[in-house]
DNA sequence: GCGACAG
DNA sequence: ATCTTGTCGC
């Protein structure tokens, strides 16, 4: 793999992020959260996308995709090893999701083309960037309580809303992704909250790619509803 | 030159 | 990210 021209592939591509609200996703339908893993075993990079209903936040359908994995991971290049195996997950879907929440960053990137970013504009939907740590930039110590908010600065802009999603958490790193703003990203993720440090939509990607426990159970009563269907 | 570095 | 035991707190 060439990282210089990769490197020139981003700055080329990032001319072309949405970064303002310019689709109507005042009243979404489906809303969705994605979630890449890896398989040490066979070199596997798993993706899932789950669709939650909004705003009641329940799974309404999930699809997951395996593919080789093509690329290694290098800090700035992630997008390039995760959307191949978004892309087979998302083609794969029944529905599409109206806004799509994705574990990592969006604009928060040194060339402003994080996965959430990359991928949003290769499928062409709203997409926020939801991390767990710092890429890029710089914020202000964070207050304990939960709410509290910075803005991450880079290269003299704001990047992202550095968010304390949680008491005793560490906070989140929310960026526009591709057709959304810093705020209405904030928003949306705050209207996606249930409790826990992150949205609904990456958690049911989480538990779905890690076939936890609460994934099974919501399976298990599906297949049933399908057995017996209700009168 | 040295440190930092999404998942 | 993944591997992986016990541990702390609600």
């Amino acid at each position: 793999m060439d990282i210089a021209a990769l490197r020139a592939e981003q700055i080329a591509t990032a001319g072309s992020v949405i970064r303002h609200d310019d689709f109507a996703f005042s009243h979404p339908g489906l809303i969705a959260g994605a979630d890449v893993g890896f398989e040490q075993v066979g070199e596997v990079t798993r993706a899932a996308i789950a669709l939650l209903r909004f705003p009641s936040l329940e799974l309404f359908e999930f699809q997951v995709a395996r593919i080789t994995t093509t690329m290694p991971y290098i800090p700035g290049f992630l997008s390039f090893r995760e959307y191949p195996v978004l892309l087979a997950a998302w083609d794969k879907l029944g529905r599409r999701p109206d806004l799509l929440l994705v574990d990592g960053h969006g604009i928060s990137h040194p060339r402003r083309l994080g996965v959430a970013s990359h991928f949003g504009l290769l499928v062409d939907i709203p997409t926020i960037g939801v991390a767990k740590r710092r890429l890029c930039g710089k914020f202000a110590p964070l207050a304990e309580a939960q709410g509290a908010l910075a803005p991450l600065m880079d290269k003299g802009e704001q990047v992202a809303l550095v968010w304390r999603s949680k008491l005793r958490c560490n906070p989140l790193f929310i960026s526009p992704g591709h057709r959304a703003g810093l705020a209405s990203a904030l928003h949306w993720v705050q209207l996606c909250m249930r409790g826990y440090r992150l949205p609904e939509p990456t958690r049911w990607a989480d538990a779905v790619a890690s076939n936890r426990t609460a994934f099974q159970r919501w399976q298990q009563a599906r297949e049933e509803a399908d057995f017996f269907p209700p009168q």
